[in-house]
DNA sequence: GAGACCTCGGTTTTT
DNA sequence: CCGAGGTCTC
């Protein structure tokens, strides 16, 4: 192994003997080269063995990507090495453990989405109707109070409804607990506590990980941080790498102060910086380090390049978003003809996944080819949880989740009255939905026996076939394909396609199942051997996959092989590196989003979006805007973002407004759709123009008010001299204003 | 119980 | 504009 190719820094960190080390690592500095080579290095200076590392990252494709880097490096196999998601390691635990854990060795991971029907379910039953969002908010407050470990009877009550909550989240403990399902920080929790709780497991894990290896620390959340602090043990040497810059999953409960935490009570001080960045030209890293000094309490740090300046950044302001989709194609067109640059090394990047659509457009309707990331992923398609539901069924028939799920889909006459009184039965009886057909005994009865019997029939065949023909039966079998077959909606094409897939996903995982060494140790009784070493059993190649299916939802589309033009969301981009990218929709109340603008933490976290997103870029880089875009079926307007502004001028260059001069044609569109919005709200009456003391006001004029600054007019109100205005701020939001009083400049 | 129609509200980001 | 729920008719 070489370790040439390193800078100092960087091999300084690599070959660090300290016990614990925290490596601030800058975008674009080397940070999996790093972390990968410090794996390696500890490999073969035979100082750790596979049996000694732990290796955590945030996604299953950082970790893919360490395995690979890892594996160039070296001439052995790393087969055994704990490496992978803080969700896939916890779970890997709790297979091992889930005896300890109590839970049933057939558990199933359920997604958000099962998670939000289940808490349906639940209040549903309870008959709670008091907000409109309650399974929303109960989901919210579940997975909050899990994040910080807090179970049901620990939840502090301050009011009736916070103790109505409270009541549904111990159901909601309940009912997983009985039809074994695990939900995704309850994987973390459960891994949590049996290490907190247990001084056998934990002693075992914490002299065995003597090296353990953390990618993006600046992202791990409350939990996660205690759940490494359980693994520390006294022979333990922590490695971690972050930067607070890039920290950008605030939303979900990471805690940049973790690093702080960390250096604290572990590192002590011992910090490497990596500050040479390898991956970006000058103007793109300057205008990245000048829009991300605007942040406060940064643990500071400053990247520099040795390659040149390179273009400036190409800041382009178009009139609406289907021109700004259409530049941006051209302008690939162009890239792609006269400057030789492939499809795949240009990404266009966006703040949420909506933003999507119109751009697809504009790449179709000029035949460019492109591939979107994130969206709908393959594992979260509705057909495709509904052969999942029969497979869950065939593990586990208690799962009442899936059984209601699948058992009128295909329609097998089945409705809501009949269930209402098998829900009633499996109360009394204290039974799972399929047990409760033994009592049924009302007009539907052999259409329910009939659907267990199906369950019945596949759960023998599970022990006969291989995992795909499985698949490929139980898609016949149920009724799934004929009904997507016979469907007259042309979308259920993709479905059947998508299910024919899912055969094919099968058949991929179970050659590859080698390497999967997900244990159950029912042999063991999960205790303690001789040796003192858990025995890792593998789980059978159905409950794998299911795991698989739920740990990894998979990508959004199916690989097609031709080089394209890739596009996904900022987070999604994070870790990743093209020559050119895009930037779009880079305005105020898009990014930063509306609903961050309201406090300055949030205004902080969307910066490092948007620095995380310059960073992408190697060699070209284009921001660009609209003026005004449709947004639920409503155009909004909008002005340019302040982080443009926040960039230094010197770094960029701006390209003149396209077509401005079909501003009358739209702005009759939209009084026209808004009118008819209008009426329905109860407003009195919309314009597009007015005249207040005779000054024009008009939908879409840029304006400065007094005390708020630079804003954009979007809608008004009324007529006269009592007309209102809602103004989108750039500073301080969406206002209603009085024309008549309000003091512009 | 099934299917057609209507209304309403909403996703910013993801393991 | 979309999809999830509710309501209505057969």
């Amino acid at each position: 192994m070489n370790l040439n190719d390193l800078n100092a820094e960087q091999e300084k960190a690599v070959t660090t003997g300290s016990s614990h080390t925290l490596v601030l690592a800058g975008a674009g500095s080397g940070k999996t080269k790093v972390l990968s080579s410090r794996m390696a290095w500890l490999l073969n200076t035979k100082q750790a063995t596979t049996y000694d590392i732990l290796a955590v990252t945030f996604t299953n494709k950082a970790a893919k990507e360490m395995i690979s880097r890892v594996s160039s490096m070296l001439t052995t196999d790393i087969k055994g090495l704990w490496i992978g998601t803080f969700h896939g390691l916890c779970h890997k635990m709790l297979r091992i453990h889930w005896r300890e854990s109590n839970l049933l060795q057939s558990f199933q991971i359920i997604d958000m989405s099962d998670q939000l029907s289940l808490i349906k379910r639940i209040i549903k039953s309870n008959d709670v109707n008091e907000s409109k969002n309650q399974a929303r908010d109960l989901q919210k407050f579940i997975n909050y109070h899990k994040e910080y470990g807090i179970r049901s009877s620990k939840v502090e009550v301050y009011d009736s409804y916070s103790k109505k909550l409270t009541e549904l989240y111990q159901e909601y403990e309940i009912q997983c607990s009985r039809e074994g399902l695990v939900d995704f920080s309850e994987l973390l929790l459960k891994s949590y506590e049996l290490l907190k709780s247990d001084d056998n497991i934990r002693n075992y894990y914490q002299d065995r990980f003597r090296f353990i290896l953390v990618d993006e620390f600046q992202d791990t959340n409350n939990l996660q941080y205690e759940w490494l602090r359980l693994l520390i043990g006294k022979s333990t040497s922590v490695f971690a790498v972050g930067d607070d810059d890039q920290s950008i999953y605030a939303f979900r409960g990471a805690n940049v102060g973790n690093i702080s935490l960390f250096d604290k009570y572990y590192a002590k001080g011992n910090i490497i910086r990596l500050e040479q960045n390898y991956r970006s030209l000058g103007h793109i890293l300057g205008a990245a380090n000048s829009l991300i000094k605007n942040n406060t309490g940064r643990l500071g740090k400053k990247l520099w390049t040795q390659s040149g300046d390179g273009d400036k950044v190409s800041v382009v302001e178009t009139f609406n978003d289907s021109m700004e989709s259409q530049w941006v194609v051209d302008e690939i067109k162009k890239l792609v003809k006269n400057n030789k640059v492939n499809p795949d090394e240009i990404a266009i990047l966006y703040r949420s996944n909506a933003q999507s659509r119109v751009l697809e457009h504009a790449f179709f309707s000029r035949g460019v080819s492109y591939k979107v990331y994130g969206g709908l992923r393959f594992f979260e398609r509705q057909e495709i949880k509904h052969a999942l539901a029969y497979l869950r069924l065939i593990v586990n028939s208690n799962d009442n989740n899936s059984w209601i799920r699948v058992v009128n889909f295909p329609i097998r006459g089945i409705g809501p009255r009949t269930l209402d009184s098998l829900w009633a039965i499996s109360r009394e009886y204290d039974v799972s939905l399929y047990d409760a057909v033994k009592y049924y005994q009302g007009k539907s009865r052999a259409n329910l026996v009939a659907f267990n019997n199906i369950i019945n029939s596949l759960k023998e065949l599970s022990n006969k076939l291989t995992l795909s023909s499985l698949v490929e039966y139980l898609l016949d079998f149920t009724g799934i394909n004929s009904y997507y077959q016979n469907s007259k909606e042309e979308s259920d094409k993709d479905r059947l396609e998508n299910l024919k897939e899912l055969v094919t996903a099968a058949m991929v995982f179970s050659t590859e199942d080698g390497y999967i060494d997900i244990p159950a140790s029912s042999l063991l009784n999960s205790s303690l051997q001789d040796s003192n070493v858990f025995i890792e059993e593998k789980m059978t190649p159905l409950l794998s996959f299911l795991s698989h299916a739920s740990l990894e939802a998979g990508d959004g589309q199916i690989d097609d092989n031709q080089p394209s033009v890739q596009l996904m969301t900022v987070h999604a981009a994070k870790g990743l590196e093209f020559r050119v990218v895009f930037i779009t929709g880079v305005e105020e109340g898009l990014f930063p989003h509306e609903n961050s603008v309201v406090d300055s933490s949030s205004v902080e976290e969307e910066r490092r979006l948007m620095y995380v997103a310059i960073t992408r870029a190697k060699e070209k880089l284009y921001i660009t805007m609209a003026n005004s875009r449709m947004l639920r079926g409503q155009t909004r307007y909008s002005s340019r973002s302040r982080f443009i502004q926040e960039i230094d001028n010197d770094h960029i260059n701006f390209i003149k407004k396209q077509n401005i001069n079909n501003v009358n044609v739209i702005n009759k569109k939209y009084v026209y759709t808004d009118t008819l919005r209008a009426n329905s709200n109860n407003f009195k009456s919309v314009a597009s123009e007015v005249s207040v003391n005779n000054n024009k006001f008009y939908i879409g004029q840029h304006v400065r008010h007094k005390s708020f600054g630079d804003g954009v007019i979007v809608k008004l109100i009324g007529s006269g001299d009592d007309c209102q205005a809602q103004i989108n701020f750039t500073n301080s939001g969406v206002k209603t204003i009085m024309l008549r009083i309000a003091k512009f400049e």
